[in-house]
This record gives structure tokens, C-alpha cells and sequence, in this order.
DNA sequence: TGTACATCAGTGAACGCGCGTTCACTGATGTAC
DNA sequence: TGTACATCAGTGAACGCGCGTTCACTGATGTAC
């Protein structure tokens, strides 16, 4: 091993980091290997070392990017009771700050349809993703509601965030800010009832 | 005028409603003028006859699509009163077909992350398009409600249902029908208290 | 009524460019002796 | 302790391909006489 074993892992480390902001702020299509490797202080012949294909790389991207906005999303709802949990998952989500940095936030905002018409493994990355994102918000809601409750009221929340964030990217800032405030004023109001 | 003046209008029209159906389903890169162009039974050389670039048909389809959903939504309204009408539209739009045939739906499902990347004319298209729908379901709500309220409400329902389609369309079908269902279910509770 | 002409939607070869991928090579490092 | 060697992450030129766009040309049609 005439390599420190560390080198090679943390390069890989740092191409993942840049193609999971570049593909978030540029789509799949517009960011290239050679782009992406400068960003990483390499050049785009090394790429191959550390991945098979574009496609692969896309795939180890999203589950990284996945994983940061879950963190994040964690970090908002610690400490907080459980109903306004929830909503302060939403807040965070349908921030202003979200709203305007999509190259660090949630990879499904940012590439959700690209990522539908993308490889086997990249949509199963994708599902996973989905499928935590659900449960962690299912998580946060009260014991004395029905699992179904439960399901049904975390997948429109979770909906709600989603949808909002991307209609607002859609618009002009100050129209943005005000679909991101509508929704969480919606959202408030739905939760508010508590079920 | 030596040719019908009908005939390019349609044949416009054509390569339109192919250009619509085709980003929707595989995406703006990688849908190739040539393939659209045989769609509509032409050869690719006449492209430039009808429109300056690829970007600038990718703007009319948006506004094709965008104009045909709204159609079918507004169908979906029709006859029903206030509170249900928003009800049935948010049944249509989270139904098992949209869900399975982006092509015919939704082009802001189907692409919007990759249009608020775009040219500032297709850009303007889509906020265009986005009015129409928020405006669309804030005509629906009964006038006993605030203007704000109605805004609110609109907006939520209407990220919920963008949401709902975008999640569902990024997990195997029957999680997919799942969530669908549940963001039905979500919105139902919702404008059952009616604000 | 018939014929020469002008128009322009549509054809198809060609161009230029960028991208993903390949590959022969390099050179910094850990190991063997 | 010092030196020859094996390894393999990283280099950079090259390849092949597909795509958006251009352009000289064609031929079906309406119009002028």
C-alpha cells in the first residue's frame, strides 16, 4: 500500500461534496466530470479512479445530500415539544435561506423529476431517501394518534413543504417569499387542530 | 402567399404538442430536436422555420402544457360547489393516472426544477403558469373568507398537491399510490374545517 | 384558361462543440531487503 | 540506515458520439399576366 489508505477516501469525499452542490445548483445535464474535478483540485482523468460512471457518482451525491438535509431538518425539531416539532421542520424548510440556496438544500426541491427519469440506482437512492425523510417526520407526532393518522398527516406536511418550495422557486423573490409564508401559515393552521 | 397560411400554424402546433408531451416525459436535455422533429412527421432542418432555438419552443410548450392542465382542472371544478370543487381538483391531480402519465400532466411536476434553471423567457412562462393555477383555486373558495385566508389556503393546497406527485413519483408504485392517497386524505381534513 | 414566376416550408448534408470515457504514462509513497 | 522496487491515485491527450444550429437547395403552391 504505497498510498496513506485516508488520501484516496477523502479525494472521494471531496468529489461527492462538490457534484452534490454543483448538481443541485446546476441540474444533472449541465455539470460535467472535468468541471467537477477542478472544483476538487483534480483533473477529470482521475474521475474513474473513484467511480464507474457519471450515473454512479449522481447516486453516491443524492445519498450524501440526502443525509445533510436530514441533519439539518433534525437539528430545527431538537428540543422542540412534539407538535411544534413539526413545525419547525417546516419553518426551516420553507425559510427564506432554503428558498434561496438550493445547491445546499433538500436534493428532492432540486432534482426531483431529473432524478425520476435517472437510473435504477439513483431511483432507489432517491426512494430511500423519501422513504426516511417520511418516517423521521412520523416519528415526531404524538402517541395518541392512529399510525394512519400518523402517515397521512406527516406525507401532506411533508407534501406541503415540498411543493411550496418549488412553487416559490418558480416565482419572483418577493412572490417567493410570500407562497413560502402562505404555506407555512397553512401548515400552522393544520397542525393547530392536530389532526 | 404562395402556400396555405393554415398549414404552418398547424404544423407549428404539431411540433408544439410533440415538444409538450416529450419534455415531460424524458426531460429538456435529453429530448434532441431531430427526435421531436420526426415526431411531428418532419425532418430536423425545419426547425428553424418555426422557431429561433430550443429554448424558445421549450417556452411554448411550457405554456401548452400549462394551458392544457388547466383546462382539464378547471373540468375536474366544474359543477361542483365551493368547497368541494377544490376537493375534485385535488382528486384529479392526485390520481393514479396523473401520477402514472407525467407526458399529459403537470409540467411544473414533471420539470420544474429544470425550468427555474432555464432562459428568463421560459422562466416567465412558468410564473405566468403558476398564477394562473394559484389564482385558478383562489376563485374557487367562498367570499366568506378573507382575501388573505384564501391566498393562504390556495397556496398550501395547491404545494400540497405539486408535492404529493413529486414525492410519490420518486418511490415504486405502491408506495407511490400510498402517497397519493394520503395527501388526499391530508387535504380532505384540512378544508373540512374550512380555514 | 393557361403558363411563367415568386415564395418559403421543408430537406438533408455539414459544422462545431462539449461531453463522458479511455488509456498510456507519471511520480509520490510504503515496503522489502 | 540506505536503496531498489511495486503500487496506484492522479495526469492529460485523445476518441467517439450526439446534439443544436446553419445553409444551399428543392418543390408544392398561389399569383400575375
Amino acid at each position: 500500500m504505497p498510498w496513506p489508505k485516508e488520501r484516496k477516501r477523502k479525494t472521494r469525499q471531496r468529489i461527492v461534496q462538490a457534484a452534490a452542490s454543483a448538481f443541485r445548483k446546476q441540474g444533472i445535464a449541465d455539470v460535467g466530470i472535468a468541471e467537477l474535478m477542478k472544483q476538487a483540485g483534480l483533473t477529470h482523468g482521475g474521475f474513474y479512479a473513484h467511480f464507474s460512471s457519471k450515473e454512479d457518482l449522481l447516486a453516491e451525491a443524492l445519498a450524501h445530500a440526502s443525509n445533510q438535509v436530514s441533519a439539518t431538518l433534525r437539528q430545527a425539531a431538537s428540543n422542540q415539544p412534539s407538535p411544534s416539532a413539526l413545525l419547525s421542520i417546516a419553518d426551516a424548510y420553507l425559510s427564506p435561506k432554503h428558498l434561496q440556496h438550493p445547491e445546499a438544500g433538500c436534493p428532492v426541491a432540486a432534482l426531483g423529476p431529473e432524478l425520476v427519469r435517472s437510473t435504477a440506482n439513483v431511483r432507489q437512492t432517491l426512494a430511500k431517501g423519501i422513504r426516511a425523510r417520511l418516517q423521521a417526520l412520523v416519528d415526531l407526532l404524538p402517541d395518541d394518534l392512529t399510525s394512519t393518522e400518523r402517515r397521512q398527516l406527516a406525507t401532506g406536511v411533508l407534501a406541503c413543504m415540498l411543493g411550496g418550495l418549488i412553487l416559490a422557486r418558480g416565482l419572483p423573490e418577493s412572490e417567493a417569499l410570500q407562497v413560502v409564508d402562505d404555506c407555512r401559515s397553512f401548515l400552522r393552521q393544520r397542525l393547530a387542530s392536530n389532526r
